[in-house]
DNA sequence: TTATTGTGTGAGACCGGTCTCTTTAGTAAT
DNA sequence: ATTACTAAAGAGACCGGTCTCACACAATAA
């Protein structure tokens, strides 16, 4: 009679092909599911894995057939609403294909990025998907490219490589909320985002492809409004709720203060809808107030607001498709998926307050 | 003249040793960092392994290590604002002590948890951090721990599982929300929680820690208050958003609608919240909310939530820490951390309304 | 009957690291 | 000069799977 496996040592192939009377290339196979076995012998070894509770190292089988099964996924910030649906849709296509995810946060840091990038290649994921914090040092993206793992690149493109990419339409996004502001009178609009950096004055700093075209589309339908030196309502730096708190209060607290803002994601709309409230502002009276992503609480605000609805799930699990294609051996060139987005008009645009100009 | 690697082929310590000129394991030591090596060679190595751009093969230092510096994660739903502030908690504390996070999703489904951990066990991660999902059939949890790989609980406790457990102070914070509707005068009070399940008749139905110690402080305060059967007001079933909504919308429905609901999770409350606007109902003056947990948009409704803020950072921290020390040799008998919780008076709170009563 | 083909099983190399054990060389002590 | 000891490097087993190849044996064809 036998005790329970003496703890951290667990059963292997070879126990159970001892256990089973057959050699450790027949169990194997069995265990393996894989050549050819008589269902005699098959039945022997199954029932003698059974009673030895015999359950297959993934590690070890990953170093003989070079997959390992997982698919590395690098986002900036997993607290985001935003990620957090884009990485369900991930999940869920990665199940589906028998794959498993292995998450990493950037926190937009592209030296956490670089570190999390090679963490995984070291780990052997079979293929890796990652938002990308900025396009001026990619050479990390190389290299996965490189190591012949296949990349796919999520919410953020990057011109200069050529892989899987899925984004929303960024561009035309913005272009139609700032026509929906410009077109109900409002001549002073601020766009805020999360991006580094301190004070706007030049696309060519803008390194995050998102969203240098968000902030593209929005200039352009402002000269085309125009507005004149759209540009100086353009604030970065709201990096997280603290800052976008900071950067909300600094821009409506000026004397020239805008009438109207766009919002690049809802963490930084809650922050600039509060602030307005701190301020005893109204939202669309005072300040209209658009914002990317329809977050659930958008809706229950009073008033409401409006947003741009961004097909979050759907550009998880596109991007993770794509990735998957090609983890099953399709070869294609890259693909650039742009989603579309709609705009869901709610009551937080009105037309501009006077103020006594 | 070498060309640069033919791709998938990835260079290993034989490769560098080849190129220093030096034995396998000497070149092992310099790039594992282990064992005792001259500076000299150590140069040269280091030199050699930069020249081809080695990585090192994680999967193949695992084998041989039994080590694989990944946490294991299984939660219930990433999506839920709660869990994502816990992930983000125990992916901090992971990275700052060299480890990983592999994460998986149960759906609250007993299933799906179980393949979740056949899978990472698979995978031989060092450690698993759990939120189970019921408390009935837990063979698989006990598996974990009889495999010798320490593991964790988040959230829920199971008091026939002797491993460390960190969780919130549900029965005190349910008790201290309801006394807080109670003494506003409310008579007729709902609880509205995720479990799956129809009608609540009896706390043995309820196979969830945290709901059950939730209901059980709810009832408790309900009674003490003089509140005649108090369980005919608790709702099961909000498993999603549009569940939560189905059940508010019955729950307020109804002739004998409550006056005071208290609200398990922040995605549950929005949709109440909702859910009373859209009936034409005020928060506070006629239905008055509390909910669990401090949801960002909790501050910025009309009128704003009072909420029971429990610190979901430090709970994904602490449980981190717990199984991290553990991963590090430390033994001792099982802990089981309860956090206590604050609760933010805010304005949803007010005196029952009489509707002719 | 002998040659041919095919099926099922066993033996052992291999993946890319770690780690133990042995060998070599250099230094100090007697 | 001989012995004793220590530091550094090498040889090779090992982790737990997969996979190639060799081989035994049965069935079929010549």
């Amino acid at each position: 009679m036998k005790k329970t496996a003496p703890k951290t040592q667990s059963i292997t192939v070879s126990d159970v092909a001892r256990a089973a009377k057959v050699s450790k290339a027949t169990a194997a196979r069995v265990l393996g599911g894989y050549g050819v076995v008589s269902d005699m012998i098959r039945a022997d070894v199954l029932a003698a894995a059974k009673i030895l509770d015999y359950r297959p190292n993934e590690l070890a089988r990953s170093m003989t057939t070079g997959r390992s099964g997982i698919i590395g996924v690098v986002v900036g910030d997993i607290e985001n609403p935003f990620f957090s649906l884009a990485v369900r849709g991930i999940s869920d296509a990665a199940r589906a294909a028998g794959f498993n995810v292995i998450l990493a946060n950037s926190g937009e840091r592209i030296e956490d990025e670089k570190t999390a990038v090679r963490i995984l290649i070291g780990k052997r994921v079979d293929g890796l998907i990652v938002t990308p914090s900025e396009s001026r040092d990619i050479s990390h993206l190389r290299d996965i490219h490189r190591s012949g793992r296949p990349l796919a690149l999520l919410d953020r493109g990057l011109p200069d490589l050529g892989v899987d990419t899925v984004t929303i339409d960024d561009r035309g996004s913005a272009m139609r909320a700032t026509r929906i502001l410009a077109d109900a009178g409002h001549r002073n609009i601020a766009y805020v985002t999360a991006v580094e950096g301190h004070e706007y004055r030049d696309l060519a700093q803008i390194y995050t492809s998102s969203v240098r075209e968000r902030i593209d589309g929005f200039l352009t339908v402002c000269r085309d409004a125009g507005i004149e030196r759209p540009e100086r309502y353009v604030r970065l730096g709201a990096t997280s709720p603290v800052e976008a708190g900071r950067v909300a209060d600094k821009l409506l607290s000026g004397p020239d203060r805008p009438t109207a803002i766009l919002a690049s994601d809802s963490v930084i709309a809650l922050e600039i809808f509060r602030v307005i409230r701190q301020r005893g502002l109204r939202v669309s009276e005072d300040i209209s107030l658009i914002t990317f992503h329809n977050a659930d609480w958008t809706s229950v605000t009073t008033p409401p607001i409006t947003v741009i609805d961004q097909p979050v799930y759907a550009l998880g699990k596109s991007v993770a498709d794509l990735l998957i294609r090609r983890l099953k051996g399709e070869t294609r060139s890259p693909e650039r998926l742009i989603l579309p987005t709609t705009i869901i008009e709610r009551g937080s645009v009105g037309p501009p307050s006077n103020r006594g100009r």
